[in-house]
DNA sequence: AGATGTAATTTTGAATTCATAATTAAGTCA
DNA sequence: TGACTTAATTATGAATTCAAAATTACATCT
């Protein structure tokens, strides 16, 4: 019997968007090097297609901010600037304000009861001083939570605008206090959600979001110069 | 002498970028028809471009949610559902919230002034009851107010989701109430901007958001019965 | 007529080609 | 040596081409 679910639907996608999909972890955690530019010729043997679909990935990757075009003078990808960040962490903070609000609503005890797993296998990645564990469950609770939110547009939004602020080489460089502060603004998020209580998540969350923005600025203020866009 | 000021800088826009921003508007006032085919052919003879710049600009249309891309079949408008409605409504809520929250800090006397005169405008076209001006003037105020805050991102998170919720027919269906309501909603927005109280810009724009979406929602439960996203 | 199958046509997706712009390399002269 | 030209090379942008898929038109059969 055939069943007319979208989870049952063929899905078949463009050759463009597979590349997008593709592409788009590379460039997040910095196996293509912010400021330098994309090597179209390059990926293009990789991925074995042809320029056209590789450009049209490239001007969808541009409209997300990862790469910036230069007229005639190929694709580049951006890199993380003070006023990038200065700009995007507070939208990401009211966003995930929301998705939180949201999320009181209409999660269900089961999703709060894997929420709550995730947060105890972060714990023990913090205990274990494990900070690529520690940084994936961190991701997949706040990940968590949008789902939870019921909101798609919401969810792309916040996954479009993170993905620009995380470039993998900034959580190697979360100082010890940082972290152990991050984890009891965790805690709080756990505890709010049990809750259900969505202005305190919310409040939570946005203070959240201002740590890790001044978090992340000390450390650029410390590497490098900003050196373009 | 050659000055190195962003305004001086010569700006050459690819042949894409150039359709998108055409090709946009026409999306916006509904002159492509929602749920109709985007006439690809069309639109290359009217522009006189080749088919590979407008398949690129479909693409990057279709990341902003203007187009829809099947594949093998070809682009589609998207139409405004209930659903997205629920979805983008909340979302542009928190986004012009904080936007307000910014220009309070932000805004010169000079541009209150200018917000001031939009707003006198408004008022204008709303006693002479043309729905046109007073729809322009009304985008000219969140516009001012997006940019006075300062924040590139989000003015551009704000006009990609606008965007989609701003096809014409909508504002022709506008109550009388919701209308009057929607003047003294503007009333409270210029005065807390004035007075530089973020907090209270914040919650009237959020306000001022839901109504417009319970306003748009009525109106699309009176014309059609949902087709297809 | 209506359903089913097949051929013709059109549209789409993606590779290829080609003109132009940018970069690099080589040559010239102070 | 180093600044400035000019030529060769490469990369980019966009038109064209071509194969595959979808749509339409037509024919056949019940």
């Amino acid at each position: 019997m055939m069943e007319k679910t979208e989870a049952n639907m063929i899905e078949r996608k463009s050759l463009h968007l597979e590349l997008v999909e593709r592409i788009r972890p590379l460039i997040i955690d910095s196996q293509l090097v912010p400021g330098r530019k994309v090597p179209e010729k390059d990926l293009c043997e990789r991925f074995q297609v042809s320029r056209t679909p590789m450009r049209e990935a490239l001007k969808v990757l541009a409209s997300e901010g990862l790469v910036r075009l230069e007229p005639n003078r190929g694709a580049w990808v951006t890199t993380v600037t003070t006023n990038e960040v200065k700009e995007v962490f507070p939208i990401l903070g009211v966003l995930e304000a929301l998705s939180g609000e949201l999320a009181c609503k209409y999660i269900t005890d089961a999703e709060i009861r894997e929420v709550r797993a995730l947060h105890e296998d972060m714990l023990q990645s913090y205990r274990a001083r494990d900070l690529a564990a520690y940084f994936e469950s961190n991701q997949k609770i706040h990940r968590a939570i949008l789902l939870a939110a019921r909101n798609d547009t919401l969810t792309k939004s916040c996954q479009t605008l993170s993905a620009r602020m995380q470039r993998a080489r900034y959580i190697a460089n979360m100082s010890e206090e940082r972290w152990a502060n991050a984890v009891s603004e965790h805690e709080q998020i756990i505890k709010t959600l049990e809750a259900r209580d969505g202005q305190s998540l919310s409040a939570v969350l946005v203070e959240h979001m201002k740590n890790k923005q001044d978090s992340v600025l000390r450390w650029l203020s410390t590497t490098q110069t900003d050196q373009e866009l």
